[in-house]
DNA sequence: AATGAATGAGGATTCATTCAT
DNA sequence: GATGAATGAATCCTCATTCAT
């Protein structure tokens, strides 16, 4: 019952803590955080409505927690892509790209939630939450002001191209099937290729 | 109190009607559909509770129109800005973008309501509503295709292009905000760059 | 079911209301504020649950109202009392007490809850109570001052006597059975000259 | 965190269930018993919750026992002050009533439990306070007999002088702070002569 | 003794919806 | 159309208690 296909959280010493994590991200994921009840987290969870609390002090602290692993998540990935990409800004930009769309299509529910449901955290866990977003589109930022300033890009609005790029890839996953006409890879490949055109970047032919 | 400065719902004959809709698409979009209750809407609508119930049958079914409403608008405005356009795919793209990135910054709640709400719906009103959404869609896409065709775009994905271009356009609603830096015409120049750009499409020196 | 035979809240115009209190009233001072549920209310009131909190907006507010009608029948009663004693301390002194008692005889429950619960009150409803407390108190402590003035008591502790008076009347509540050797008038009698003797005033003989 | 300026129990060889009667006191004191949760407790205690039940196997067994060494000491004190004082009822009477004031004002959570809680204990114990408390109240009501025959006391209600006494007495803890104009000698000192006073006995000049 | 994890029952409160007026 | 009162189901969360360690 807790074998997700591909849960977001590992199960590393503390079984039920990453049970109730991944179920909580499919639970809020599926029916939105005012529209999932503990209850359907403790099923999801294997576990009882009240062991919930023994991990989690409230509904909300369990969906700050959900929402720090899936940005640790993502942010890792971002970022090993990155550093094993080559020192042009194009590839990195590539990269960068290939990887975050990886993570939207492999964690789409956990998109879902990370970009519906902020508005649900206390103002502190938010603000965390905020500066975690920014510290990602960051990123993006940075190789566009790389590849501006290497002269490979020549888009005049360097400064909003990553919020474009990451609002295009964080749609995918309200659209994105497994089962659909698009691979994974072929997807990743695309949204490569439309991040280097949007910043008027070389192209392979 | 119900003077919301831009109003999605103008109020033609029932007077009731139009602010119950523009409330309802204010609280869900605000609270979300599972967090704003039939009383918020009734506050926001300055009206009865049990009112509700003579115009809409349910929750459901208020956001279903309510949401009916707000892609009607957004419909009447692409398809304005199209046919005031030339005819060839590169201004025609350019305009539809600035009308559905104008209609982003108008109504950015109904914009929120719109892309997490769906869910929400009877099975049969989530596919007249999906029918809706696509045929929005469609028109971006025969753009796109039209440009294809003439050999403006050179894009090797234009049939995927759409979405990328509306994913970043609707993304727009999560972070725009009218006191920053970004002047609304400012924002809409940008993306209709943006997405001739990701088009490989020409672009203005 | 309703027909408790002393209630305290009489039913005029607000029948719910009325009906609601005095199953306050009852659930609290049998079971304690925090021991009996709004479900006990409910029951005794005979309405619903979820009703309650057409009259009421939270339990504490609940025990708020109950308490304010509380003691203003207690003020009342020991008002008109020594508004129809006559003029010189000690029988005003007498029939304050004897109005005391009377109430605390007839509303035992009630007088259990006021000396019990009133810790459970909003800040706010909490020093509105004190202060209409403090006014009964007030006047038996001018009335006492009245009788030190005069020259008929003769306690060197005027100032506190009227805490102590109060205090042993209002333990009353805890152990007085109306089917107990004492009638409730030889009750108010004995109380009454326990009271004049406490001041060290004249005593019938 | 446990040293509360005068614990009611001693810690003698049982650490932990000085420590936890203690914290049940001022637990049960401060929110009721049914406001007080056993974690409240083991907070207070310095202990575990899971760890209560060694010592205690119910919340209702830990007030029962709290209640018992509550009244174990006020008839310890009641009982030291009557067997010092002289032979005549009224030295007696002061001492007794001293004792048990000064009880009062040194426990004040412990007087409070002790009055509005015993109804949340089993029949069988509360069976057992209310013998335990009767023998305190029978001490007072023996003075008063005494002091009626030797001829010093003349109240016509002797039967019931002690209920009054004691009520007056126990009520203290409702109102009394340290850092309050009266000092805990001053207080005992009035109450003294309020009994004496009340019982229609001799009073000192 | 001592603990952390676990649980079923029950707590106050809110909700969408209905109905009599 | 419009309203206030009513309700059953569901919400989050807490509780006393147990159990394995």
């Amino acid at each position: 019952m807790n074998t997700r296909s591909s849960a977001l959280v590992a199960e590393t010493g503390r079984r039920n803590e990453a049970a109730i994590l991944n179920a909580a991200i499919h639970a809020f994921g599926t029916k939105s955080f005012n529209g999932a009840s503990m209850r359907d987290v403790a099923k999801g969870a294997g576990t009882s409505l009240s062991n919930l609390y023994n991990y989690f002090p409230s509904k909300s602290k369990l969906l700050a927690a959900a929402m720090r692993h899936a940005n640790d998540e993502l942010q890792r990935r971002v970022r090993t892509a990155v550093d094993q990409a080559g020192d042009d800004a194009p590839s990195r930009l590539r990269e960068a790209v290939r990887a975050h769309v990886g993570f939207v299509v492999d964690h789409r529910v956990a998109m879902v939630v990370s970009t519906n449901d902020v508005r649900f955290l206390d103002a502190e866990d938010r603000d965390a939450l905020v500066v975690d977003r920014d510290a990602t589109e960051a990123t993006f930022e940075r190789i566009i002001a790389q590849g501006t300033t290497e002269g490979s890009f020549h888009t005049p609005y360097a400064d909003d191209a990553a919020r474009a790029i990451l609002g295009a890839a964080g749609a995918i996953a309200g659209w994105y099937r497994p089962d659909g006409p698009l691979s994974r890879g072929q997807l990743a490949e695309q949204y490569a290729r439309f991040a280097l055109a949007l910043v008027e970047g070389p192209l392979p032919r």
